[in-house]
DNA sequence: CGATCAATTGTGAACGTACACACACCTTGG
DNA sequence: CCAAGGTGTGTGTACGTTCACAATTGATCG
């Protein structure tokens, strides 16, 4: 209950104290920090170093009294919050988004939906007004807080393509569909033929594009689609162990497997060192999403890496864009093959 | 160019709306939202009503042009990123900050002073008061941003005891020191009595203190300490595998190893495999943190596990107060130690 | 019964900024 | 030489809220 914070925190100083010591007046400060136009270069230097002078820094509450945006956008995850958390991608993406932002001087404001008062909670400040857009994250099929946020009419931009098509929001994403078609492409090329999958979760756009381009490449090359080699996976290295076990019983001799992500990947190899089959060369193992586990395996895994940098600069650029006012459309990046040692 | 976002966003409703729809006054309605002190029972009623007829929500910005607070607080990391951003136990302090914050109503604006370009920038934005407070995280020593917010009198809860002991602010911390304890004693009540030593980098307030309590309980206990025994390490997995060898050499007999990090612990495992040392027969290994690693490792680590979702309580617990104008003393927080298969 | 006091309510600033408007000046062209 | 238009600047107002203050009522007390 003591008086802390030695020193106190002083008033900081306001546009007028910064047209009193440059001599003109608050319309014309306001005219050099926003925009410049129609301000004569004596004028703006005279502001200019009564900035300086002063260490004025605009009070964005009053601003945004007045224009109504916030500046400010919600990085949002509505999803349960573990899984993302754990993936290294995830934090990829935020600390891009944080950094995109930040170059224009906004702030990014975490939100964490996991509770349904939280959700509601975050749904109220949203529309609000209180953020002027969203950066979404969430692979939940058809997200009943995107739909309410798409419906309000707030800026909003995914991370993945939204299930939900029914309402068209913009998103931005890797292709995945182009990058598994690389990798089953590659596994041909070292002459493999019996190519088995190990798929993502089939309720996931992810999912099913990976398992496309999978089907697409081995089509195109002639190869016929052998359903005993198509086993599903939801993205956990538990599964991978149990689906590459059922790989192999259903199709002993299976020759390499395209698997859609790295985590599953490493309980492949696991499953198949327990049986006795040599990577590569009994079995060539291909993942998806050049993780930490795709070092960490061994073999080390030839995978499929998304571009999560450019991801989340394409995210925050959409944003801004839609916030503007523009009409802004999905953004498809390119994937990168890494060969490692696993094929 | 074009209209977008259909439907548009509507003026939300203001604090006369809903004065003018309860039949009451402004500064009714004021109180009713604040404290809700000297307002009748009936008039509470009639304005809640009000809220929920309209669905006002307060305009914070309004709010905080006038009272001078923010209603927000800045989650700051000032170290590369990098390191942090792949510790899981981080991930689970920025949750648990999020998470604490919204049950007071309150957003966390992440804070990324990576390059001195972004360090002045979020300097200047939170000295500008931009935020009521800062939960710090920076194994630094001395950080500059630290000291000059502090020096501001910004409210600041740092994550584990800073180390620039001239400016004194309030953390929140496990209890390094006593975890060290635990674990070797632990070790020492299997019987082992060369117990080495692997420590984290000396030059931070964590590492120092888990060499401490190593030494002491060696004391109390009448083994004499050997510095054959005792390699520096820096929390890497790859100096942890160095240090195991560097051990190995200077000390043949070690018979268990306190690790200061569970990654490197999985390091030490690695060298005690290949120089052929079964673990625990031969040598027990104890690691610190109980992260992913531990678990992942074989056989998976004994460790001490620090409560990080109490700490992110506290930090926000005491920086709350400390924003509140009280004055804040550190706080220390018990760990625990968790048996597995490597002891 | 008058006075003091607590309870409850309304009203008028003020917070710091952006924006519309009015005004003054200067140039240009007919 | 005057009208028209661009350029540069100052002033008043509004944004939505909180807070201090005044005003009103009813109750309590000496």
């Amino acid at each position: 209950m003591t008086m802390s914070n030695t020193g106190g925190r002083r008033k900081p100083p306001t546009i007028h104290d910064v047209a009193r010591e440059a001599g003109v007046s608050r319309g014309t400060v306001s005219r050099v920090l926003n925009g410049g136009h129609y301000v004569s270069p004596a004028a703006t230097e005279a502001v200019n170093a009564a900035i300086r002078r002063t260490g004025y820094v605009v009070n964005r509450h009053a601003r945004s009294l007045i224009t109504g945006r916030s500046d400010s956008v919600g990085f949002l995850l509505t999803e349960p919050q573990e899984r993302f958390f754990e993936d290294p991608n995830f934090n990829v993406l935020l600390r891009g988004c944080t950094q995109a932002l930040a170059a224009h001087d906004i702030p990014l404001l975490l939100m964490l939906a996991g509770t349904d008062d939280e959700r509601r909670r975050i749904t109220r400040y949203i529309t609000a007004g209180h953020v002027d857009g969203v950066l979404l994250v969430s692979s939940h099929s058809g997200d009943p807080v995107a739909e309410e946020l798409r419906a309000a009419g707030v800026p909003l931009v995914a991370c993945g393509k939204p299930i939900g098509l029914g309402s068209k929001v913009s998103y931005v994403a890797a292709d995945d569909r182009d990058g598994a078609r690389d990798m089953v492409r590659h596994l041909l090329s070292l002459g493999r033929r019996r190519i088995g999958v190990v798929t993502g979760p089939l309720d996931t756009p992810g999912g099913v594009e990976r398992l496309a381009g999978y089907k697409e490449v081995l089509l195109e090359a002639g190869v016929e689609i052998d359903e005993r080699l198509v086993v599903p996976g939801d993205y956990s290295r538990a599964s991978g162990e149990a689906g590459a076990e059922r790989l192999l019983a259903q199709a002993p001799d299976v020759d390499a497997v395209f698997v859609a992500s790295d985590l599953m990947a490493q309980g492949v190899l696991t499953a198949l060192h327990r049986a006795g089959r040599r990577v590569p060369e009994d079995v060539a193992v291909g993942g998806f999403d050049d993780s930490p586990a795709a070092v960490a395996a061994s073999p080390e895994l030839t995978t499929i890496r998304q571009p999560w940098d450019r991801i989340s600069a394409e995210m925050v650029r959409v944003l801004l864009a839609q916030i503007g006012g523009e009409d802004t459309a999905a953004v498809i990046l390119p994937t990168e093959l890494v060969k490692r040692g696993s094929t």
